[in-house]
RNA sequence: GCGACGGUCGUCCAGUUUGGUCUAGGACAUCAGAUUGCCAAUCUGGUAACCCGGGUUCAAAUCCCGGCCGUCGCACCA
């Protein structure tokens, strides 16, 4: 069975994980996607396991920073020089193109990063580059940068929305270290939405331009990226390292994979265990994974190393996580541009030091993707039903009710068992149509279990609890189910 | 952003070629009632759509123009 994306996009739509945003108006712009009902338990539930496997399990901070930050922020993290690519566009036709690209394809000149626009317009000049589609002229270079401008107050001062929620994270990393008795390393998480003005944003979740992200930061002493004691505990870790053309994929302990020079150091072989270790509890097919090295051109322009976890899927091979070795960059910049000094005390070294930052940032929207897809399943034993297998602790319901019928008292006793559990799992009352349909639309929905309620119940007080991958059926006393429920929950859990 | 193709109930599709019984049809889904009582059962009834704006015409789902959205390709993608 292959599971595809219009597959994915369908059940999506109908159960109501996400759909368009501004769906009803005609003028309803490309990139943004609300999640449904389902969805957003869904994420939610996928964010707490976040918080769970990563924040928690190293002690990490979190924080909630401001969406809108000031043009400072973004002079000092780069994105003001770096985010804005030289375009020209054809006065004919309309393409547009990357100038630096375009002239360094057609004439192998290349263009620096910093040059002015008047001497990439001469460039264009001298080698009389004409637009390929229709042999048009260009019109002078202008600049597409990526974020959304907005402004702020009746002035309208210039800011922006973040197009990254980590700048938030660096802005407020002394007062953090400070108030909250820091110590390297230390990791600062946060989960919030950032912004970019895509030029071509497609394929729903994957591609939008208001997204979440998760994002975790751990600042650390660069000089003691080998010294990390709990590393011992993820040594053993699989994990699945690939070329940086994706063609070929070790699998090596994370221990292994630092002797064999595959990754650089404990710091980041540790995190990128974690990394493993949590999306295999996603229910994400990690053997369909690889952390990819990127290269120099690949890179973003902070990192000096970088590794993308990406995971295969039936639109290709789809990056979750960017894997960024910052160094020192940002803490520099935000140093220099707010004359504040970043360094901390390391007690260890018994010296200050400003530390360098290792990043693991998240992509939720496509993760959630992917677990839709890769928990997408088609039983052929039982006429096609679809199940969607997630693991109960990220299913948008846990218990569906199902009273078999509702005369005899039955109704009145399934509801009687739903008010009971409601209040502490997500839940759902259906005593409309055959039971088999019942069960069918809560396998589609993910929910991992079914109770059902049956004339024996109004004997013995037992009920029936059915397992939505197996369709098997065991009997449970009613005073129990609670139990039953939250054990099986935490069996999923560990 | 450019190009090609497309856009009809929640979903999938018929209808567009050749404008007119289309007052837009079906299947699945959904809702109500009846019947049944453990795996998408049956019967009856209902809800529900021509992407938006303009034009041509006696008449537009159908033809023309513009916009929006989608798929694919190019380009782009911290």
């Amino acid at each position: 069975m292959v599971v595809n994306y219009d597959q994915v996009m369908k059940l999506a739509l109908e159960r109501g994980f996400y759909f368009p945003s501004c769906e009803i108006y005609p003028d309803a712009p490309a990139g943004f996607w609300e999640y449904g009902p389902t969805g957003v338990n869904m994420k939610n539930k996928f964010v707490e396991l976040w918080r769970r496997e990563l924040v928690r399990r190293d002690g990490m901070m979190e924080i909630d920073g401001s969406q809108i930050m000031s043009r400072s922020v973004f002079v000092a993290s780069g994105h003001i020089g770096n985010f804005t690519d030289p375009i020209v566009k054809c006065t004919k036709c309309g393409s547009t193109f990357r100038a630096d690209r375009y002239i360094l394809e057609k004439t192998n000149e290349n263009v620096p990063e910093r040059m002015a626009d008047n001497e990439i317009n001469g460039l264009i000049e001298k080698h009389n580059l004409r637009c390929p589609n229709c042999k048009g002229e260009f019109g002078s270079v202008s600049r597409f940068n990526m974020m959304f401008r907005v402004g702020i107050g009746p002035a309208a001062e210039e800011a922006y929305l973040r197009p990254e929620t980590c700048q938030a994270i660096f802005v407020d990393f002394a007062r953090i270290f400070k108030t909250m008795r820091g110590r390297l390393p230390l990791g600062v998480a946060q989960v919030g939405k950032s912004f970019r003005n895509e030029i071509a944003p497609r394929q729903s979740l994957l591609r939008l331009r208001e997204f979440y992200q998760a994002e975790i930061e751990v600042f650390c002493n660069p000089n003691r990226l080998d010294e990390m004691s709990k590393f011992d505990e993820v040594k053993n870790t699989i994990l699945r390292i690939s070329s940086q053309d994706g063609g070929s994929i070790t699998e090596t302990t994370a221990h292994e994979a630092i002797s064999k020079g595959l990754i650089p150091n404990k710091l980041v072989a540790y995190y990128l265990a974690l990394l493993t270790l949590f999306y295999a509890k996603t229910g994400v097919d990690v053997k369909r994974s690889r952390f990819r090295k990127l290269s120099d051109e690949e890179k973003a322009f902070y990192a000096s190393v970088a590794f993308d976890f990406e995971v295969e899927t039936s639109i290709g091979w789809l990056e979750l996580v960017a894997c960024n070795y910052r160094s020192d960059y940002d803490l520099k910049g935000h140093g220099i541009t707010s004359k504040q000094n970043l360094e901390v005390f390391d007690p260890t070294d018994q010296k200050k030091v400003l530390p360098h930052v290792f990043e693991l940032s998240m992509g939720i929207d496509r993760s959630i993707y992917t677990i839709l897809e890769h928990c997408y399943y088609e039983d052929e034993k039982h006429d096609d039903r679809v199940v969607l297998r997630l693991k109960p602790y990220l299913a948008p319901i846990l218990v569906g009710i199902l009273p078999l019928m509702t005369k005899d008292g039955l109704g009145q006793k399934a509801r009687k068992i739903h008010s009971d559990l409601k209040f502490e799992y997500d839940t759902f009352y259906d005593e409309s149509g055959s039971i088999g349909r019942r069960y069918r639309r809560l396998e589609e929905v993910g929910a991992p279990f079914a109770v059902t309620i049956d004339p024996e119940t109004m004997q013995d007080d037992t009920v029936t609890v059915r397992h939505r991958d197996t369709m098997l059926q065991e009997r449970v006393k009613a005073t129990e189910l609670r139990q039953y429920i939250q054990d099986a929950l935490a069996a999923a859990r560990n």
